[in-house]
DNA sequence: TCTAACAATGTACACGCTTACATTTTCACG
DNA sequence: CGTGAAAATGTAAGCGTGTACATTGTTAGA
């Protein structure tokens, strides 16, 4: 197996006839290039397989094209799913994906400090991995978009920010109507942003009906807590509702609940957070509240293809309801 | 927001009293530098937050320390478990791993192309996503590093082999024990390498007992599928062993076996492949065939620590069974 | 035919770092 | 105290592009 390295623009332009300026503009779709030549420069340099070094090129125009995606891990399909998709869209346009994958990693910093050596033009903050203003300190010169639940005040970021409050309404909406009185939310951590998020949607949408919802801290995001905390909680509350922090942790609870020979839909409504792809199996149809997956990236790459002395801007991108049938019949 | 860029190291050098390239050496470890000059450069850049451009660097030193990962998507739990583990242990390494997601990409000769711009040094194939001549014809100057279950004859590659051949016997003599007769195997898609040599294996181990396995062709690696094509088969065939090219489709199965009355474990059992985490919950735990992530992981990053002009080198990873309730009581 | 304006290309330097080589400093030892 | 080797640092030439500016070629209008 040769290692040969491949030529450079230099070379290529001795072969083509030219210098290697016209060889950059072949490359750069310069419009002062005369389009024959260009074809010339680009049939030559396909045949020799000559493709611009990208690195030399960032050096002196300091547009990378690479996009760094702080997120907490790729194994968990709440996270994935998403990222995907935005990693799909980066892909289209030309721009390379960096991906930091925070969670277990102890030094997230020091993997950021690492990241930004790479001179990345943007940042996305796809979770809650580390804090804005630790990116903020770090990316200096890169442009940091923040893909969140959390309200950031004040803070005249770019960001995507999430809100559930209608989707969550319409949920309990549907619920109540259907006579339900005993509503109790299953924490997944409750000391997370998006927990609390989550709780203060439900609050409120109950809140109107003149009513509150009792909550339980104990799941930690698993099945099986899920499973472990809905044996518990059912035994001694008996809510109508029972309310996940996330999918893995309602289907856990539907497992649950049906051994303890509850009816899924009638004696129990069960609602899960995130809308991942297997919260809509035969065998645990769960109802979800789910991030618009294609909304949000289309706003962060609407952020990301913004030009550099734009300000900054905010999106605010609604979540919606899969209906499913841990919620009985649904409505309309 | 400012969006001042750092300085650079002539700047530092000229704030420190010495030369750029005496910063240079503080950064590259170089023995030839004086111990405390070095702190008290390390010190300064680190109170006037200077990194070194990575871009600047690897254009002269031609090491990028980045790795392209070449995936079908991570989307897919049994793609992203794996690569969970392995984006960290690159992270641990100070490697940036570039992810490029091939599935639903129309051209993934033109991403691998964009990629290999970047000037990554390594490029690991960590899934069928392309065809191995494919990326070494565009990464001509990287190496590459394929992780597949496809045996790669007299290719000279790098490449970590992933054989399911011990797992699959064991699973298969535990059955057999059983006094279980009549296998079944229901495909993902036939046509993949993967799911032609996990048949093979099961061939291989049945025919040390002199016996067969019919196989049903019409899955397609889902939930759905898997649910869809048991009742069918299960209706047809009878059959008290059923294996299923992926963990989900193993799942649908269990829950459509269910559905017919069938006691899983006793009238019949199944079998999963992957090992995804999901595999493993309570209302549906399914012994399966999975491939050891962390000795995975461990081998590609040995491959790629392998210094440039070593020979190619080839290892070979055995999966592992998970023993769960769906073949009945474990073995031992 | 001459000139001005424009189109197309070439020239040369900058981007921020590494590194071979040159130079200076240090230090041990006679 | 002088000498030479070793240690530490400085100097300068790239690495492969993009781009401002200079240069050449072309065309239109008078």
């Amino acid at each position: 197996m040769i290692r040969r390295k491949g030529l450079t623009s230099v070379e290529l332009a001795k072969l083509a006839g030219v210098s290697s300026a016209t060889i950059s503009r072949a490359f750069s779709n310069d419009p002062a290039i005369k389009p024959e030549t260009r074809e010339r420069v680009l049939a030559l340099a396909a045949e020799h397989g000559f493709r611009p070094n990208a690195m030399a090129r960032s050096l002196n125009n300091s547009r990378s094209r690479l996009v760094a995606l702080v997120v907490n891990t790729v194994a968990n399909p709440a996270e994935a799913e998403g990222l995907d998709l935005l990693i799909h869209r980066l892909q289209e346009r030309e721009l390379m994906p960096l991906l930091l994958c925070c969670a277990n990693h102890e030094d997230r910093g020091h993997l950021m400090r690492i990241a930004s050596t790479y001179q990345v033009d943007h940042v996305v903050l796809y979770s809650d991995a580390v804090s804005v203003d630790d990116a903020l300190d770090i990316f200096r010169s890169a442009t940091l978009i923040v893909a969140s639940s959390e309200p950031l005040e004040g803070r005249d970021l770019f960001d995507v920010r999430l809100d559930a409050s209608a989707a969550t309404a319409q949920i309990v909406d549907h619920l109540v109507g259907q006579g339900r009185r005993h509503f109790v939310y299953l924490s997944g951590r409750a000391s997370s942003h998006i927990d609390k998020q989550r709780m203060r949607w439900f609050a409120d949408a109950l809140e109107r009906h003149g009513m509150a919802f009792e909550i339980v801290e104990h799941g930690d995001y698993s099945y099986e807590s899920g499973y472990k905390e809905a044996v518990l909680l059912l035994r001694r509350l008996r809510p109508d509702v029972l309310v996940c922090a996330n999918d893995l942790m309602a289907i856990g609870a539907q497992d649950a609940a049906t051994l303890l020979g509850l009816k899924i839909g009638a004696d129990l409504a069960i609602v899960g957070h995130d809308g991942v792809s297997l919260s809509n199996w035969d065998s645990h149809s769960i109802t979800t509240v789910m991030p618009p997956h294609g909304v949000i990236s289309d706003a962060l790459i609407e952020l990301i293809e913004r030009p550099p002395t734009a300000p900054p801007e905010q999106h605010v991108v609604n979540c919606i309801v899969r209906w499913r049938q841990s919620t009985g019949p649904a409505p309309r």
